[in-house]
DNA sequence: TTGCATCCGGTACCTGGGTACAGGCTTACC
DNA sequence: GGTAAGCCTGTACCCAGGTACCGGATGCAA
């Protein structure tokens, strides 16, 4: 019989839906402590550890990156307590990323729209005769463009 | 003075707003056609070539990948007048993802909101008391992620 | 013709979020 | 105590979309 409890890194993998190597991959970038071992060096995850990375995973498809998501791990289990709403407040920033993001995304469904309706069929063509209702000019913000979701 | 007209690389660099560097990877890329050259080997492109850029940068912004940029330029050039509302077909199905991207955001933005009216502090409590309102569920798509815009 | 800015090709590196592989040790069960 | 599955570390690779650096060649004006 097995002389040890907690889930093996296998178990933890498939609990949460996770390869095996991205645990160590959290675990190299701060997001997940680093577990027991067995006297053999066999990680030893404890139950919690699922719920961890369903936090990581919901915080990743809020917007988070991993970096943001192990900075709000710190905060959340450092200064437990008193004057924190740091989640909230942090969410409120992610908050007008995201509907900026929104935002952006809506001017570029209007161009599409427009472009179906115009039945174009040369962007070139287009692009010199003003015929096509392309959003040459720039978007809100023409440079912070990926990272979303998990 | 300069016996060859047409623009200098960093010229056209300058005029497209992009990097030096990106030209070359465009012309390795197929989306921008190799122009010509100047005695010494230089490369020498047309006018035309800025609004080549533009129209890149447009399509990006659109949400077309890089590759899918190529391909709609290719189309374009290539079988050029008949059949051809390619680009609306396109933008037909670029289309529906962007409305699924939207969906998405939508989502997570309701889920930030009520993040930030139920002032929680900390992820992992929230997260084992059920107090909270974040989105543990999986979101509609939530393997498709990344790549939109420039 | 000198001198400096610019450009050349090739290759390596960057970010973000992982994933894969190699070679060796541990665990678990018969 | 044998054997197979599982785990270990370290390192390399993947994607997209670029960006940076190198040593050498060109362009162009004074």
């Amino acid at each position: 019989m097995s002389g040890y409890d907690g889930l093996r890194s296998s178990q933890l993998a498939d609990a949460a839906g996770v390869n095996l190597q991205t645990l160590r991959y959290y675990e190299r970038r701060g997001l997940l402590a680093e577990p027991g071992r067995t006297l053999g060096g066999h990680r030893l995850y404890p139950a919690e550890a699922v719920t961890v990375l369903r936090v990581i995973k919901a915080a990743q498809r809020l917007g988070f990156t991993l970096d943001e998501v192990a900075d709000l791990l710190e905060t959340a289990t450092h200064q437990h307590g008193q004057t924190d709403t740091a989640l909230a407040e942090r969410a409120k920033l992610k908050l007008i990323e995201v509907e900026e993001r929104i935002n952006d995304l809506t001017v570029i469904k209007t161009a599409l729209q427009q472009t179906v309706e115009a039945g174009c069929s040369d962007l070139m063509e287009c692009a010199q005769a003003q015929c096509c209702p392309l959003p040459f000019v720039e978007l809100a913000h023409p440079d912070r463009t990926t990272a979303e979701g998990s």
